[in-house]
DNA sequence: GTGGTTAGATACATTCATGTACCTAACGAG
DNA sequence: CTCGTTAGGTACATGAATGTATCTAACCAC
């Protein structure tokens, strides 16, 4: 390397690039073979940079992982009707959270046994976000009498978000759309569908 | 140790020894933390009786989970109707085979990052049987009038045991007789009820 | 400018696991 | 009993990664 030009980063500008590059490696190898070099290297930096500012490799990669949430927000849309709502957040989730909650679930393993955090812990406190806006799309369904809100046991309420997640930990990929639309109207849908409409074809 | 009495072990009792407690290394700090050193602690013996049988630790660890999966084989039964076999298969995959899957599919993330076999690779090639089972406790029912074959997609053929393998890996425990119950009643069953019975109250 | 701060680079000690080499003593077949 | 096989033990070379120490030079505030 050696530029004329240096270009020093310093504080957030730094921090931001340490934490992509963080992100970056766990996307590529998981957290099994994430290690600081790697992530002081991608970030063209050095390692002491690093132990600066997180103690260990386990706390950088939370750091990296919230990092890349606060990025991705996700947007909950009004599309006029229950089922575009749903396909729409579920496509967001396939793409942004979901490989969040691969990465999370399926390479960290190393850091429960690390750690002893519970995994439905962590779970919890990265993704709790995500249940609270489905909670206003099917609010929003009921009150319009889409679905019957008797049928929406907790485990049913969650059954779509439980169905993307398990998807996108089998395959690593984001999910069609088409496997969206058979979860939302092949499984979900007739199982909330109110009584008066059961006949309907639609 | 040094007993005054040796008892040395050979053949195939050492090989199982091994293979024990391999899995149970497994189990305890998944495949991060999978050392041969620990099995050949755990199984009294030393690592070069490792490595005279197996080339790696991926090898060993791919051995152990055959290996317990040969000594807890699924058995099919027949209680007379669907819902009964169907509970009864969730809830032997439950104990054996689900947490095959988990320590497999989730602690296992690491081998993949060195060895690039593809998940679903590997999964298919030791699960398969799984399915086949399924299929025929299906079949029986279908046979029966019990369930509508035409609304039996694959996605929801498949939909009991994606979901059993979801709540393990989330929670990482057996998964409890009423949430099985709740999955075969409340999700599947409603599914696949043939339109004649629709109405009908159990 | 000047001086405090901190990035970037290098080097080091340490730890841990891998895979191999080699020796010995127990076991099993004949 | 004898001999070939192989388990059990120890030691070693290697490699990878951790976390720390130390130096320098760039940046920022004043």
């Amino acid at each position: 390397m050696k530029n004329h030009t240096v270009e020093r980063r310093r504080g957030k500008a730094l921090e931001d690039a340490v934490l992509d590059a963080a992100w970056s490696e766990l996307l590529g190898g998981g957290y099994a073979s994430f290690t600081m070099e790697a992530v002081a290297a991608r970030a063209h930096t050095s390692r002491p940079v690093l132990y600066r500012r997180w103690q260990n490799r386990a706390d950088l990669a939370i750091a990296a992982i919230r990092h890349i949430m606060l990025k991705h927000p996700v947007n909950i849309t009004n599309t006029g009707n229950m089922r575009g709502d749903l396909i729409a957040l579920l496509q967001q989730l396939s793409k942004d959270r979901a490989l969040i909650a691969v990465f999370f679930s399926l390479q960290m393993s190393e850091y429960f046994s690390e750690t002893n955090t519970s995994m439905a812990d962590l779970r919890k406190s990265l993704l709790q976000g995500d249940h609270s806006q489905f909670d206003v799309v099917l609010a929003r369904g009921a009150d319009r009498g889409e679905i019957d809100r008797s049928k929406l046991t907790p485990r049913i309420a969650s059954l779509l978000v439980d169905l993307l997640r398990h998807e996108v930990l089998m395959t690593l990929k984001p999910v069609p759309n088409a496997v969206i639309a058979e979860f939302v109207d092949d499984i979900f849908l007739p199982l909330v569908r109110p009584k008066s409409a059961r006949g309907e074809k639609k």
